[in-house]
DNA sequence: AAACAATATCGTAATATTGCAATATTATAA
DNA sequence: TTATAATATTGCAATATTACGATATTGTTT
């Protein structure tokens, strides 16, 4: 064994962990700020901003595009990668609906 | 190579992306849902719930404990697992903060 | 067309994760 | 004290992730 047994899990549960996976790792971090900081899609400059070799950098941005984290349009020669809106949003209602629940909680 | 350069990164970024990492798996996500479904924090009944052998159910629950998702208690026989709020909240406040920045944003 | 730039893909080595059987640990119950 | 119950740890096989050099692809520029 070693793989994931995600058809024992719900649709739902999958999704957010899909999600939260991207999100593991500093680098795939790194890049969802920048995209914040240049605050624009045109982002030909992420592989001169991560101290990550080009060919990685493209993996991770394959990573957040496959989970719906990024979205990216080919314009001419570069990419235009930028944050999908309505997944932050996924993430923000699943975070908030949990302290919502432990506030009515009367756990510890 | 393969190990995850984290010294490149902020203690910030790794911080996040430890966290989301930990939430990176449906077997943990499900785990925090049964948590907050029982409402309270005598869980010595997660082996019952989960379609998972009593080890890999241990080991899921370290890490949720590791990167702080959870807390644990002693209580004699069994071990009294809780939700952490305060990294719940790091959470809410990190997406919160992006979708606000996004708002702003002269993006697609 | 040829050179160049930006990005993606392939191949592969190093490392990490997942899952579980077997076993250990520790507290309660008999 | 000897079971019994709950949880953790160990060890290991299967699989996934990370990183990057080499190479491919594709659009732009000359």
């Amino acid at each position: 064994m070693g793989a994931t047994k995600t058809e024992h899990f719900t649709d739902a549960q999958n999704q957010i962990a899909i999600i939260a996976k991207a999100l593991g790792h500093p680098a795939r971090i790194a890049i969802i700020e920048y995209l914040l900081k240049v605050n624009e899609c045109i982002c030909g400059d992420i592989v001169n901003e991560l101290p990550l070799a080009q060919p990685t950098i493209s993996q991770h941005l394959k990573e957040l595009k496959n989970a719906g984290i990024i979205k990216g349009s080919i314009s001419g020669n570069t990419i235009c990668y930028c944050i999908d809106e309505k997944t932050i949003d996924i993430l923000n209602s699943y975070f908030l609906k949990i302290t919502q629940t432990l506030s009515k909680s009367k756990c510890c």
